[in-house]
DNA sequence: AAGACGGGGAA
DNA sequence: TTCCCAGTCTT
């Protein structure tokens, strides 16, 4: 005899109860279309539903097929994406729609091994649209499945270590149900959505409270174990926001650091707050910005911006140009003149974006 | 294994 | 203010 109808799992038994009763209607949750569950679980990745939820709606009436997409500019495909942060994943998800269209005829692969060769889809994203889209039963492992794990089966593993990840992965492969994967992984991800939450849990009204290792031992605010992300840095930016006319320098971010690919004006950077008059005539010097006839205003008072591993201090110097920047420094730094309509419609860090709608 | 990569909400 | 939320890629 096979193991054709295993042993029914707890686990499994109580969140796809719990899961009817409870659940919020989300538009994800009434697709198949491997394109619009690829694009609600990128959004998702770092991202509360409340805050998604928009970028899902306008991203999807703007590219509402995976050729649309491909066929947008990488600008444009940013813009939509402005504000939500970990911009790698829109320029990933662009470029991955470009093979989709290219290499697989415009058809998503159908399995987890065939999605994880895409890029932008790790472990966690190919789990889901396997199961959502395809049925495939593999188990999907986000921060709310670790947490619902870990209190459970009392697992103390780090959940910030790679190596914690077999084990959970193990334990969730174990319990997902054959006969419904995609039922089960939206469960579980939502019974840690909104009962067992990192904070406070529900487990008053639990329906898990009697097979619950973290509560039976007292262990529920304590679980999961999870390593502190080390200190952040503070990071001094000092922008020049030149300006000739009606129009404005901005630049494209092509280095290797924070908003790849995003828009912000000619700046400095200093590892303490203040940028001395001297270095700031130097930097001037080098924009090719002749001093006598810029009309530079005070900066600006301090922008503080806070990023989950980086502290921003931004300082802005508008300055009125009397003749154009010199071609040479157009090229060197990347700048062009844009008026405000093209602003607006340039994809820029929400830093940048405060700064413009406050002087813009 | 460790670091880089945004931004927001709640206490 | 301080604390919490975390997948994927790169090094």
């Amino acid at each position: 005899m096979t193991n054709a109808t295993p042993r029914p799992s707890f686990l499994a038994a109580a969140l796809l109860a719990w899961y009817p009763r409870h659940h919020r209607d989300l538009p994800w949750r009434h697709t198949r279309d491997p394109y619009a569950i690829w694009l609600s679980e990128v959004i998702l990745q770092q991202t509360r539903v409340a805050q998604g939820l928009p970028y899902y709606e306008t991203f999807l009436a703007a590219y509402p097929t995976v050729q649309a997409l491909a066929a947008a500019p990488e600008a444009e495909v940013l813009r939509y994406w402005q504000g939500l942060g970990y911009y790698s994943r829109a320029r990933n998800m662009h470029l991955t729609a470009q093979q989709v269209v290219a290499e697989y005829g415009g058809l998503f692969p159908s399995t987890y091994a065939g999605l994880l060769q895409l890029r932008g889809v790790g472990p966690y994203t190919a789990a889901a649209i396997a199961s959502f889209a395809f049925d495939e039963a593999v188990a999907v492992l986000d921060g709310n499945v670790y947490r619902v794990l870990a209190r459970v089966f009392g697992l103390h593993s780090d959940i910030a270590a790679p190596s914690s990840r077999k084990e959970f992965q193990a334990l969730a492969d174990q319990h997902i149900p054959s006969s419904t994967p995609a039922d089960f992984n939206q469960a579980i991800m939502e019974f840690g959505a909104i009962q067992c939450t990192p904070v406070k849990p529900d487990c008053l009204f639990c329906p898990l409270q009697s097979q619950c290792w973290a509560f039976q031992h007292g262990q529920v605010a304590l679980l999961p174990v999870k390593s502190k992300a080390k200190a952040s840095r503070t990071r001094y930016f000092h922008y020049f926001v030149l300006r000739h006319g009606e129009r404005t320098y901005l630049r494209e971010r092509r280095e290797k650091d924070i908003w790849q690919g995003l828009y912000d004006f000619a700046m400095t950077e200093t590892t303490v707050p203040e940028l001395p008059p001297a270095e700031l005539l130097r930097h001037l010097d080098a924009l090719g910005v002749q001093l006598d006839t810029s009309q530079a205003a005070e900066p600006s008072s301090a922008y503080r911006h806070v990023l989950s591993h980086q502290k921003l201090e931004a300082r802005f110097h508008p300055m009125a140009l009397s003749h154009p920047l010199p071609d040479t420094t157009l090229r060197d730094l990347g700048l062009r003149a844009y008026s405000a309509d093209e602003i607006e419609a340039l994809p820029k860090p929400k830093l940048i974006v405060n700064y413009c709608n406050q002087n813009i």
